[in-house]
DNA sequence: TCATCATATTCGATATTCCGCATATGCGTC
DNA sequence: GACGCATATGCGGAATATCGAATATGATGA
């Protein structure tokens, strides 16, 4: 728990893996590129994530595909789509 | 989010929030003695704690009584009580 | 083999967090 | 007002996090 809290509490991280919840692979190239952010900071904050056991990654030709882990305890996912989901309404008072 | 976050990623205000969870009030010197830290920092926790939304104060004599924040948005405490379920799990696979 | 693309890592600098110690503040009692 | 108790805060230092720039690694294809 403590390495999930550290994690989802940098910004940069929670948008990749907000990105990545969705279940489908991307690469760093393409994250990079959705969230404005330089290559070797992109690389360092995927590091944490799959530390933190949130993400499994999958080397492809010169990419490395990011996914979201498929085994990561329910107790666990039920924390991040909290998370996402008070996020979301965050977002709604803004609009 | 940002600050909820932020606040619950450090162990010993996690297990501060823990405690005044149980909807109580609970005094600064009460929350040093379980959690055994010093004053200033038990103090300072709970200052976060506070500035984040979590947890609410009360002057009563020489005393500050914390609570949990009664009107925390719903959404907010799903991602709390996701938390310490997920601990809660941690802790029986330990036992 | 060489050039190139995608990604990871090292390095050094900066920023932030966290702490203990000391001190200030607020409240009750004498 | 002086004292004691509970809490908050200012300060300086230690530890940690984060970053960009440069470089290393690994794969592809001419």
């Amino acid at each position: 728990m403590q390495a999930i809290l550290s994690a989802i509490s940098e910004p940069v991280r929670r948008d990749a893996l907000r990105i990545l919840w969705d279940g489908q692979e991307h690469c760093v190239c393409e994250l990079m590129a959705i969230l404005g952010v330089t290559q070797s900071r992109m690389s360092r904050h995927m590091k944490t994530l799959k530390q933190a056991g949130l993400v499994v990654d999958r080397r492809d030709a010169q990419w490395v595909r990011y996914r979201r882990n498929p085994d990561l305890p329910a107790a666990y996912e039920t924390v991040i789509d909290a998370v996402f989901a008070a996020e979301a309404l965050e977002q709604e008072h803004v609009a």
